[in-house]
DNA sequence: GCTCTTATTCAAAAATTTTCACCATGTTGA
DNA sequence: TCAACATGGTGAAAATTTTTGAATAAGAGC
């Protein structure tokens, strides 16, 4: 059975502090023996001398400062966690784990957490980033309470939920140095594959790698990141599928060219997905949020 | 001020364990109302539910989840801290941190250890590795609280207490192929500066670096361990000093030299150091260990 | 030597926790 | 469906712990 208290300990935090029992009773509003008794009671609970009485003030013994430094952070995360205790019952999470999609670039989502803050939600966000079947895995795998911009169907368990986010189109993008630049339009699907793709790698742990807009046997560059894979077809590495928001500025200043597929790849819905267990103030603010929201341009 | 208690997280966790408040009460060998009681206290003094109590059997809330992982880790800590507290009242730091000097062999310094451990002694050993004036630096600053091996005189400080551990010998050596191996001796050490010295860096972070051996204007080559001193030797990237117990097998088996000089670096004293504040018994077993203790050969 | 501050002691008073007996409600199984 | 059972809840009395306040002792400062 435990014999220390967390009264006892803030005694001796006091006491200390103000560097007499006298003083530390006015401060504990108690009256001097009772700061006297209950730091005896509290040696003689630990069989140990606290303080050291030979000379005219106590003075605290090793054991004691021992205690008293120990205890004082015992004390902090005791009151930390009566005020997460408090948050919690609110219902805001302590901290929500965001998984943001490859295919979605950080300053989109960046003005939604703005507002999160600005609406003074208690809720630490984590935000990390996956890609393709890599938000699922995460969200299967609980390291992550909500995936926004994951792609393809939602796996068929009871365990998640969605709600569509918007769509996303693809432009099939080279850099102009690139071989196919020049190649008449609309290109033949096959005739892609004699060319190298630029593919972001999957994230994914667990589930089944997801592969997209690739053909089978082609040769592939797999890059770590989103912005690797624009580089690497500015670059003239490969070329590949990007969204439309990707694509844009480099297509704008020439840096990449469009070309048009004969059977482009089909556009895509994104959605926001949580775990069905999940049901946090924090959680429900983002899917409100993010009902109707725009996609980037 | 602080509401939780200790008292009351120990309930919730028998309660969570046992399932129930009344096999809690069991446990607790209270009555049942008297865990009611403690767990509506709690609840009010936090004016958050801790138990949902809706249903037949009362089910942990969310917050009450929190509460009882979190106070679990704190339990735990103060369990702990109990124990350290008595543990030190005894007179046993919870861990002394050892300098021992590079000038010492490790298996030197191992059958003492073990015997440390035999005699069930409670205090947590902590074993770093110093050079030169780096042992002083590293008790001046508090890194640790007793030196083994410490050479040279001890800085004229209050702050520190020592005593005789045994004396070191020198002898100087090269590898047979090096060019001083075939000099005649007693080689005159004037002439040890047309060659490279290997030396082993001092550790002092603050202290004035120490120089043993070297002459000025040498050229040396500093190395950052005593076995990468006599490696550097055997490999005849230079000569230099080497106590005797490191010289004695590479001498024995021919990869070192001795060579005679005609004025040989001096038997040094090496001493047991510690801060003159420092008191525990952990201290103190080491120092009577060490007061009669034979050098390694 | 006198006074101030500090810590302690002790019996009485106050506050608290625990107990005990009893109640309400959901579950189980015939 | 209903009795038997287990679980959690209630309130007044009892037991325990803590606090109080006045008296005491003892070092520190002048």
């Amino acid at each position: 059975m435990l014999k220390l208290s967390f009264e006892a300990l803030e005694m001796l935090d006091v006491i200390d502090r103000t560097g007499s029992f006298g003083r530390a009773a006015v401060l504990l509003e108690r009256v001097p023996s009772a700061v006297t008794y209950a730091v005896r009671k509290l040696e003689e609970d630990l069989d140990t001398l606290i303080f050291d009485r030979r000379g005219y003030r106590a003075k605290l013994t090793p054991a004691g400062r021992l205690l008293l430094e120990q205890g004082r952070l015992l004390l902090e995360r005791a009151a930390e966690l009566e005020g997460e205790i408090a948050q919690t019952a609110k219902g805001w999470e302590l901290d929500l784990r965001i998984a943001l999609d490859a295919i979605l670039p950080w300053n989109w989502l960046q003005p939604h957490v703005d507002a999160f803050y600005k609406d003074a939600c208690p809720t630490r966000l984590r935000i990390s980033e996956e890609t393709l079947a890599g938000s699922w895995d995460a969200l299967a795998e609980g390291r992550v309470d909500m995936a926004i911009g994951a792609t393809g169907d939602v796996p068929n368990s009871a365990l998640f939920s969605s709600q569509p986010l918007f769509d996303v189109e693809f432009v099939y993008c080279v850099a102009p140095k690139h071989p196919l630049a020049r190649a008449a339009e609309p290109i033949a699907s096959a005739a892609l594959q004699a060319h190298r793709a630029v593919a972001v790698a999957d994230t994914a742990r667990n589930l089944p790698m997801r592969t997209t807009g690739l053909l089978s046997g082609q040769d592939t560059l797999v890059v770590p990141s989103m912005q690797a894979k624009i580089d690497a077809q500015i670059a003239g590495l490969g070329g590949g599928y990007l969204a439309t928001w990707f694509a844009k500025a480099p297509l704008k200043d020439g840096r990449l060219i469009d070309k048009r597929i004969d059977a482009p790849k089909s556009t895509t819905k994104l959605v926001v997905a949580w775990r069905s267990s999940a049901h946090g103030n924090a959680l429900t603010w983002w899917r409100e949020r993010l009902r109707d929201t725009k996609r980037p341009r």
